[in-house]
RNA sequence: GGCGCCGUGGCCAAGCGGUAAGGCAGAGGACUGCAAAUCCUUUAUCCCCGGUUCAAAUCCGGGCGGCGCCUCCA
């Protein structure tokens, strides 16, 4: 089976033909730097993150465009708004995007561009619009004409006369037309301008998008991503602004993935109620929070709740717990497990399934754990054995390098392990020698069978969430976040 | 008002025409001094009502309920 995708244009799963295979030209509408990310970023990051991994891991020569947009009005107004320069501002936050999706384990994309570093890109974009009668100016801006562009709503499915009725549309003396949206917004004193042709001013927001698509990936690339609520109005304009002055079709598939809400109630820095990413790692893995985000589809809603990460954290440790110790034992096999390979592979071909993905990894995990307990006893079947160890390497190879698809198990296992319980030590407030001790008295304590006295010190520990575990091989503990 | 999405066990969530994946929580069991971890077993007919079909959670129609976009927003 081959990939399929939902196109958002045709509201349908299609087959995923790249315009030049194996290439595929992906450009994602990355954030706008002037405050932190919050969990919405998150998920878009995450979900076209992973995207752009499975098609590498399909064989593709994937270029990922996602931009930084770092002028803007609401830039400014916060930047006016704590007396610093809307640069300062920009960088600041850029810098704190980088740091927060880099903590999430996301993959840089291939380019980052920011729209200051395009400002004459778009202006060219914007002549040729208003050479083709596309655009005008009017009061010092620039204008596209949205009824000069006939497909326009071919995305959003929406009527120009729907538009109209809808009372919210934007009235501005300068414009034409209601529908009008600003390409070229002209400054006032004072405010952060560039020179050009209609006067200084500074970019609309759309434009930015079309200009470097197109320098980077042509003027007809594979895919464009976002989330759902740059449908509209920000890609049905950024169409109409590349298909009217190209003549074609920019996109070939438009990939939106579904909001993240907080009480069934979407996340959003206008509504107050979100969760930025730092928020969360002060007491969550990032690991726990991108398990989170694909355990459902990345076109679903999903309700977000501090529980579901603390519950993903403990899926995650499952599998770290495997991992860490496949590598004690100091065995390895080149081999893969083709039928977990398969299924993974029909998963994600299906338009991205990565709950099904996680769900397949899940399973295999059980397995795995059933091998890893049950191959002491073969040991006395030296052919059962060695086919059993096979199995149990080869399977955690393969849940390795799949996990690793959906951009999880990164770490090292032994560094998995050793950092949560280093950060518990810390929140407990006890130091790794005074626990050491603790360990110690209770080991003595269940070696004279006082076990009120073993009990004691269990429970003690458990109340800070360090939890012990007694085996052959002795104590050792693990970490709750309950 | 216009456009679109969704409604699956206590909770989260796949499946989208062939008889309900997975996770959390719960119950029972193996293991353990007792636990924990791990493993095993176990819990649903898919919002309601009609229709199409040999066959529907899956398709169609009608309800009810929730959400999103139409204004900045991942």
């Amino acid at each position: 089976m081959a990939l399929v995708v939902f196109n958002t244009l045709t509201q349908k799963k299609e087959p995923f033909v790249p315009l030049n295979p194996p290439k595929v030209g992906m450009y994602v509408c990355g954030v706008t730097v002037y405050d932190l990310c919050h969990i919405g970023h998150a998920r878009a990051g995450v979900v076209f993150d992973v995207i752009s991994r499975y098609l590498r891991f399909s064989g593709y020569d994937v270029t990922y465009v996602r931009n930084i947009t770092d002028i803007d009005d609401k830039i400014i107004q916060r930047a006016n708004e704590r007396g610093v320069s809307w640069d300062g501002l920009a960088a600041t936050f850029t810098d704190a995007l980088h740091d927060d999706m880099g903590k999430l384990g996301m993959a840089d994309p291939d380019i980052e561009p920011k729209a200051t570093d395009h400002i004459v890109e778009m202006l060219a974009m914007i002549g040729t619009l208003v050479e083709k009668g596309h655009a005008y100016e009017s009061g010092g801006s620039v204008w596209f004409a949205v009824k000069s562009f006939a497909p326009y709503g071919v995305l959003s499915k929406r009527e120009l006369d729907d538009l109209m009725a809808g009372a919210r549309v934007d009235v501005n003396e300068a414009k034409h037309d209601p529908l009008d949206f600003v390409l070229w917004k002209g400054s006032k004193p004072g405010e952060p301008s560039w020179e050009s042709p209609w006067g200084p001013g500074r970019p609309g927001w759309h434009i930015e998008c079309s200009a470097m698509g197109k320098k980077y990936l042509g003027e007809i690339f594979d895919i464009h991503g976002g989330g759902k609520d740059l449908v509209f109005p920000h890609h049905e304009n950024e169409i109409a602004q590349s298909h009217a002055c190209s003549g074609v079709a920019p996109v070939r598939y438009w990939l939106h993935n579904g909001f993240v809400t907080v009480n069934e109630e979407k996340m959003s820095k206008s509504l107050g109620n979100f969760f930025t990413i730092r928020d969360l790692m002060a007491n969550h893995d990032p690991e726990a929070l991108r398990f989170f985000l694909l355990g459902a589809h990345y076109r679903s809603p999903m309700d977000f709740a501090d529980r579901y990460l603390v519950e993903s954290y403990k899926s995650v440790a499952r599998f770290y717990d495997l991992f860490a110790a496949i590598d004690t034992m100091d065995e390895s096999s080149a081999g893969d497990d083709a039928g977990m390979v398969d299924a993974f592979t029909r998963a994600m071909d299906d338009d991205f399934n990565t709950a099904t993905a996680v769900a397949l990894l899940n399973g295999e995990l059980r397995r795995l754990n059933t091998l890893r307990f049950d191959l002491p006893k073969m040991k006395k079947k030296p052919d059962q054995y060695r086919m059993g160890l096979e199995s149990l390497l080869a399977g955690t190879a393969t849940v390795r390098r799949l996990g690793g698809v959906l951009g999880l198990f990164t770490r090292k296992a032994a560094d998995f392990v050793a950092e949560a319980k280093a950060k518990k030590l810390v929140e407990a407030g006890l130091s790794a020698d005074e626990l050491d001790g603790m360990l110690v008295a209770r080991t003595a304590a269940r070696g004279r069978k006082d076990f009120t006295t073993s009990d004691r010190i269990r429970d003690e520990l458990a109340a800070k969430g360090i939890l012990l575990q007694d085996g052959p091989a002795g104590t050792d503990w693990s970490v709750s976040f309950e």
